[in-house]
DNA sequence: GATTGTTTACGCGCAA
DNA sequence: TTGCGCGTAAACAATC
């Protein structure tokens, strides 16, 4: 497919999805933790103020968490002088410092640009991929890379940005416009073309099992339904990284459901023997190539039966959310319950029970081995403080000058002033790019 | 008509 | 090489 925006074309987007964080992958990414591993291994004069001991099977994120994230995120909030410049300290540093309190940290990687202008994988003026020249002008002038990075793509994928929106406000869910403005509000990358990255969001809310549609209340009219996390996603990232997941969450009951959608008689046809299974819609193209054989036609499954199906599933897990421990319905229950009765279900725990349940349920799958989610500097865990705490962090942070105007985010995900924040850095919005 | 939500398709890069 | 996660585009339906 013809790729129209140079700015984020493939190279952005697969330094994203590379998300790619491998320490030992010489390529310059965009992606902050790229950045950080393509300063170490190729731009040394930088790389050196990382200190020893970042690189190890988690280097990617560590690279990056290291020097910056990890000693902020333990809650000592550096102050930007603290940091290196070069090692990507002040952006990072704040980032790890505010990562804690919620995802104002986030804005800092929005001004993650003095780590990108070490690494960009290209040249984010001209959007021509990287190349020995750029290289060269890199080691050679790096203010000249600085000032563009507003431009650069975080490094985190929609999934995370769309967990981060969710997580961190305190009801624990968000309108789809609402996500809009936490992303456009934290990364000033977003706020330019938003009808692309804006339908990625739309596509990775309904892809994504980790994402729960929760119907607005009849007090709460309006546009849109709420979306939350689903209750145990919170192991998505189980290397603790917010940047790429190491497996896709799924719920089984919808996907069961997606299953018996994809075979109309309900039964196991749809997966013939010796025929590997197809259990991601997205690689069908790897084995399904459209037009080749039965795949339903979806205006056969967007049957009104199907529909409520579908709609049961994504109401069971707010359901839980209200049934709590005692939940122990079975999927065959579920079904058995009338739309409405979940839809009330839903609609008592709605919103409030939801944040309780989440701070209850939410956090309680911790991976065994290597990185636990709530350690990790980059944890989505510690990217789910109690409110208390985020408040307490912000606080601190706004005690440091350049800091001051990443105020508390709001509920309504006041605007963060990292514009403000680039500019103390000396960096400018690019051309185009408005000021929300 | 705009926004929201769902689905399909396909390409890319990384890791196993 | 393959499987997977991800980004993007696009078509379409539902809703406001």
């Amino acid at each position: 497919m013809q790729k129209l925006y140079p700015e984020t074309t493939t190279s952005a987007g697969v330094s994203m999805s590379g998300g790619n964080i491998s320490p030992m992958t010489p390529t310059y990414s965009m992606n902050s933790m790229g950045m950080a591993v393509g300063s170490m291994t190729s731009v040394s004069p930088q790389s050196a103020s990382f200190g020893p001991g970042v690189l190890g099977p988690a280097a990617g994120m560590t690279s990056m968490g290291a020097a910056a994230a990890m000693n902020s995120m333990g809650g000592n909030c550096m102050t930007p002088s603290s940091m290196g410049y070069g090692s990507m300290g002040s952006p990072l540093g704040n980032m790890g410092s505010c990562m804690g309190s919620g995802m104002s940290s986030m804005a800092a990687m929005g001004g993650y640009s003095a780590v990108g202008a070490m690494t960009s994988g290209r040249d984010l003026d001209t959007g021509s991929p990287n190349s020995s020249v750029l290289q060269r002008s890199r080691v050679e002038k790096p203010t000249t890379y600085r000032r563009s990075y507003t431009h650069a793509k975080p490094p985190y994928s929609y999934i995370s940005l769309i967990t981060m929106a969710i997580q961190n406000n305190p009801s624990r869910m968000l309108t789809l416009s609402e996500i809009y403005q936490f992303i456009m509000d934290l990364f000033p990358f977003y706020r330019q073309n938003q009808q692309r990255w804006q339908n990625s969001i739309r596509h990775s809310l309904s892809f994504n099992d980790c994402f729960v549609k929760i119907p607005r209340t009849p007090d709460k009219p309006g546009k849109g339904s709420f979306w939350t996390l689903h209750p145990d996603s919170g192991n998505m990232f189980e290397n603790g990284c917010y940047l790429r997941r190491q497996k896709r969450f799924k719920d089984e009951k919808k996907e069961a459901i997606r299953q018996m959608h994809k075979s109309p008689s309900n039964s196991i046809e749809a997966v013939s023997p010796g025929k590997k299974e197809i259990h991601d819609d997205h690689h069908h193209h790897r084995d399904h190539k459209p037009g080749s054989e039965s795949q339903v036609p979806t205006s056969l499954l967007t049957s009104t039966h199907s529909k409520e199906a579908e709609t049961l599933a994504m109401l069971h897990a707010g359901a839980e959310i209200c049934l709590g421990q005692q939940g122990q319905h079975s999927a065959a229950h579920h079904q058995q319950l009338q739309h409405e009765e979940l839809s009330a279900m839903v609609n008592r725990c709605h919103p409030s029970l939801i944040s309780e349940y989440h701070s209850m349920n939410h956090l309680k799958q911790e991976p065994t081995g290597g990185y636990t989610p709530s350690s990790h500097p980059f944890s989505i865990n510690r990217l789910l403080p109690t409110e208390s705490k985020a408040d307490i962090k912000m606080y601190d942070m706004s005690q440091y000058a350049g800091y001051n105007a990443l105020s508390p985010l709001s509920n309504s995900h006041a605007a963060l002033g990292q514009d403000s924040y680039y500019q103390s850095l000396g960096y400018h919005a690019p051309a185009g790019t408005t000021s929300l």
